[in-house]
DNA sequence: AGCGAAGGACGGGAGAGCAAACCTTTTACG
DNA sequence: CGTAAAAGGTTTGCTCTCCCGTCCTTCGCT
């Protein structure tokens, strides 16, 4: 009795029902905000994308004038026309009520996939894997002077691990957290030495993952993820 | 270029796009598997569940049907009746080729889950909480001979450890990731002394997660989950 | 010049979900 | 004992999403 009144919270927790048109604005919204698409790269053909996603046309079309209007990407007719994610980005908006306060949740959730991966990539990674990984480090270093090309490295450094494991469903979970973390850290300013220890860190987790130390791994990781969890405490209501 | 190339993979995956209906089943469903909703308990009013939900009635009573041709529930009509979890449950069934095809995909997500909710846990549970732990493992104990019970008892504790983050997404998330497990596992023969040692792996979570040591409860929890992977991958094919 | 590949627009139809009733059964309580 | 209340069961109709097919428009390439 006492089990079913505790976990009545959760078990009967409203069921969300995300329309295929929302999924797919956000799934596209996504993979631009996070340089998966980067600026003018062109999109499948309406009718091969929308059969890759399995949706209809129409639908497809509906997400793609939700992303035009918001100016996310822009459409060109004609042969050789397409659908070309937009050069440059519009401004991202600042995170919404809503989204602040859910700010632990989202690092919490984060943390989890963080770690599974860190292990994961520790126990499976393999040669060409981590070469790529240690070229993504070394792009970091360059981008040191701009928060907002660092963190679209960062973030291909963080799904590039995540790839390492060789689970879909970990790749995907990685992209849909970094979104969530991008909607909160926009707008914080990062100054160049707080990226250059994050790199450190880097470093560190890619050193561990290549020996195969799962656990130096997910220390190193778990370190590395507490410098942003300790800038939005202090930053966020709730702190 | 060979970004998108990469990620084109799981950026234009196919949506999914779950109906009301089916997530409706599979919450409840899941509940009633997992022994958070225990045979004979009494389900809210139908009226009263919908509007928990955030469902039509209909839509509800679609679910509950559907729930109730398996045998998971029955109905009893008029005042004091009421929908009610099935005493005893149906015998599960065997898991699909589709679940065991995906069963290493499983466990990577239950491992990133697991883990994160050990080292939070480790760094949040209060003395209550980790009181309510020590019982449940205590619980765990005198379900040794019987794997059907132990089973639930091992849930209820892997849920309580979420519970005691304070993180709602994770519970949801520990929730999905056991009923995945238990659908893989239902089937499997699990002898005394493997019980046993399995709970004395809880015992030394627990241990790790009292003094707050939070690399120790991950590293306690990674021994934890190896111990069902070794079986799977001695079962099942591409172990 | 025109073919073909791309986006753009329209309309019908199927199904999910919602809302608001009303019916039937049972029992607790006055 | 009778009735009101509380529960599940039923019906109806509307709305909205999504799918499917068809046709139109643009425009580079041959």
């Amino acid at each position: 009795m006492t089990e079913a009144v505790l976990s009545a919270s959760t078990v009967f927790a409203p069921v969300r029902s995300q329309t295929a048109f929302e999924e797919t604005v956000e799934r596209l919204g996504t993979a631009i905000k996070l340089g998966l698409l980067p600026p003018g790269a062109r999109l499948p053909a309406e009718r091969e994308l929308c059969s890759r996603l399995g949706i209809a046309r129409s639908t497809l079309r509906q997400a793609l004038t939700a992303l035009g209007q918001s100016g996310h990407v822009h459409a060109t007719r004609g042969r050789g026309g397409g659908t070309f994610v937009a050069d440059p980005l519009p401004p991202a908006e600042p995170p919404s009520a809503e989204v602040r306060a859910r700010w632990r949740e989202t690092c919490d959730e984060r943390l989890a996939v963080e770690l599974g991966v860190a292990v994961l990539a520790a126990e499976r990674a393999d040669a060409s894997a981590l070469q790529r990984l240690d070229e993504l480090v070394e792009a970091l270093d360059d981008s040191l002077e701009d928060f907002g090309s660092y963190r679209q490295a960062d973030i291909r450094l963080h799904v590039g691990l995540a790839q390492a494991t060789g689970s879909p469903p970990l790749v995907h979970a990685m992209t849909g957290v970094q979104g969530a973390m991008t909607d909160l850290i926009a707008y914080i300013a990062h100054p160049r030495e707080v990226l250059a220890s994050s790199n450190e860190q880097h470093r560190r987790i890619l050193a561990a993952v290549r020996e195969g130390d799962a656990p130096r791994a997910s220390r190193a990781m778990t370190e590395h993820l507490q410098g942003t969890e300790r800038v939005l405490a202090g930053l966020l209501p709730g702190g």
